[in-house]
DNA sequence: ATAATTAAGGATATATTTATCCTCAATTGT
DNA sequence: ACAATTGAGGATAAATATATCCTTAATTAT
């Protein structure tokens, strides 16, 4: 069984969907720049939180104003001269979950791999078996890892 | 910690990205389809293909021509009357990979969970090496479910 | 108070994915 | 040969995700 090329070039269908969406990647990305970079005294702006991550600036605003909402938020934002973004030491200690949340990521997890919408243990498709024993481990993965802990890696590129 | 919901609502980003893009879910649905109700004998068009899988025609055409393609498809197809789509014994025994390969899926989730291009194991990101674990298993399980192995479930709602 | 700085948020633009439509090519049966 | 059936494939449309721009609100320092 010799390895197939994607036929992308090919077609007029591109698949080019991450893992997790772009905004995903760039909020995980952000997180865990301003746990590492920022505190309470020492914010980061908006500015450096997107030339730190590479991601659009606007953008990166954006997706900030999702994990900075009031109740729900795990990031601190403060307006004004020296204001800025931070994440408090409570929320750091919040696992990367709670990020993916915010994000709407999990309950994509969650469904079926195949997009069925009936797909579940009682009416199970063919692959349901399978792939629940990975979402399990993704999900169980996710829960452990805290932002503080992907923050203190510091030999990691981010 | 009380569990949080996603901002969405709130919000004008949106995160509906499915884990595989809508494509591959069809793809997946369309192979195992194929694979348990059409045979070299008994072909299956597009048509019954599209509402057995509940996706719209055209879009399941463009998809499955994907999966036909010389040289890479592991779906066959004749044209002209008792035309239409079966898979051919070989091809059954491939596993599911294939269909993903061929979906351009599998680069996908080689790919670096928080979508940085330089992250490598020499090079890895915070998250890499958990990460890293999800993803072995993930791509083992695929490689090891054969297509004929999924549509041997008949009691599995695809 | 005023000016300066910074995030919030609405409106809009661009890119990509998903979906539809139509004509053509291939095959079959008469 | 001819008509009918079916997939192939190009062109285009619609939906969604990504990205940008601009004005407003909040805060700080002078």
């Amino acid at each position: 069984m010799k390895p197939l090329k994607a036929v992308k070039l090919f077609s007029q269908i591109q698949n080019g969907n991450p893992v997790f969406s772009k905004s995903t990647e760039y909020a995980l990305r952000a997180t865990i720049f301003i746990a590492r970079k920022a505190s309470k005294e020492k914010k980061a702006t908006i500015k450096m939180v997107a030339e730190g991550i590479g991601a659009p600036q606007s953008f990166t605003a954006k997706i900030l104003q999702q994990l900075t909402k009031k109740n729900t938020g795990i990031i601190s934002s403060v307006t004004g001269p020296s204001g800025g973004l931070y994440i408090s030491g409570e929320a750091k200690k919040r696992s990367i979950f709670t990020v993916l949340e915010l994000m709407g990521e999990i309950e994509v997890i969650e469904k079926c791999i195949m997009g069925l919408p009936k797909c579940n243990d009682a009416n199970p498709c063919s692959m349901h078996k399978s792939y629940k024993i990975i979402k399990q481990e993704l999900l169980r993965m996710l829960r452990e890892k805290t932002i503080e802990e992907l923050a203190r890696s510091k030999d990691a590129i981010l």
